[in-house]
DNA sequence: CCGCTCGTCTGGAACTATTCTAAATCTCGT
DNA sequence: ACGAGATTTAGAATAGTTCCAGACGAGCGG
């Protein structure tokens, strides 16, 4: 999905966030794929257009969008963390084949709307984590 | 919960795995406790009673364990992975207070009700952490 | 438009979690 | 008890992320 650049500004502005094209670029690529880069995918694929972004400002950069609530980082077993500028609540399945990422639509199953389990923890937010095979695998 | 060495064993051999010293220190660690330790809380507590147990063999052994489904591995996001040899299925609240990961009972709320989500993706496992405050800190 | 002040960016070093390596040791079937 | 092959070990290597201190630049007040 192609965001033009002045929504990201727009988008940063709001969030009290000061606009550089590190973030810039940072939400663009994250918000024109469903693929859940890591922090190396996102350096590759902005060098690849010809800019020079350091290693430490992804993370940076991925840091500030993630406090600014703008994009969601989610920790997989095993290997780097994954980021997502869909924030809206949704959940994932990974590819035991492929290792792919998919979103998986959202469900609240009652829990995060009372906000207490019927033991009385209270619940803040959930995350639901499928292990099984993508469409594309089969 | 204390489980005796020997049943322990005849866990180890039951799934083909050779019984050692290391094998036997760490199911029964992890049988132990409902904390959900790291590869380094393992290694602690098994040097504390005298033995001396390498950072690499915990790492071997939690793999075995792992392979022959006597324990479950699971990612919490930023830090070390986190084990737990009760592993019937169930959820996991993590606290979001003193980090504490705590078991929550298993519910399987329909979903992937024959092993497949209703657009027809399979899931083999599914695992809901939910994000929240233990009893401990109320 | 200018200059100042911080917030941000940078390369590189540091750090943490985990894996690899090759040699020593041990388990268990025979 | 023996030997083959699995397991353990210390230490080096790797992967992912954070820290650092200096350079830079966004955006505000003038
Ligand atoms: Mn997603
Ligand atoms: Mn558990
Ligand atoms: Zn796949
Ligand atoms: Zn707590």
């Amino acid at each position: 999905m192609r965001i033009d650049d002045e929504s990201l500004k727009g988008l940063l502005r709001a969030r009290g966030l000061r606009v550089t094209e590190p973030r810039v670029a940072v939400l663009a690529y994250l918000a024109s794929t469903d693929r859940h880069p890591t922090a190396e995918d996102v350096e590759t694929a902005i060098n690849a257009n010809g800019q020079v972004l350091s290693r430490a400002s992804v993370y940076n950069v991925l840091h500030s969008l993630t406090r600014a609530g703008l994009v969601a980082g989610m920790s997989v077993t095993d290997g780097a963390a994954r980021y997502d500028a869909h924030v809206a609540p949704h959940h994932h399945l990974l590819c035991r084949t492929c290792g792919r990422v998919e979103d998986v639509p959202w469900q609240d199953f009652g829990i995060a709307e009372r906000g207490v389990l019927p033991d009385g923890r209270s619940v803040r937010t959930l995350a639901l984590t499928l292990d099984g095979v993508c469409n594309a695998c089969c």
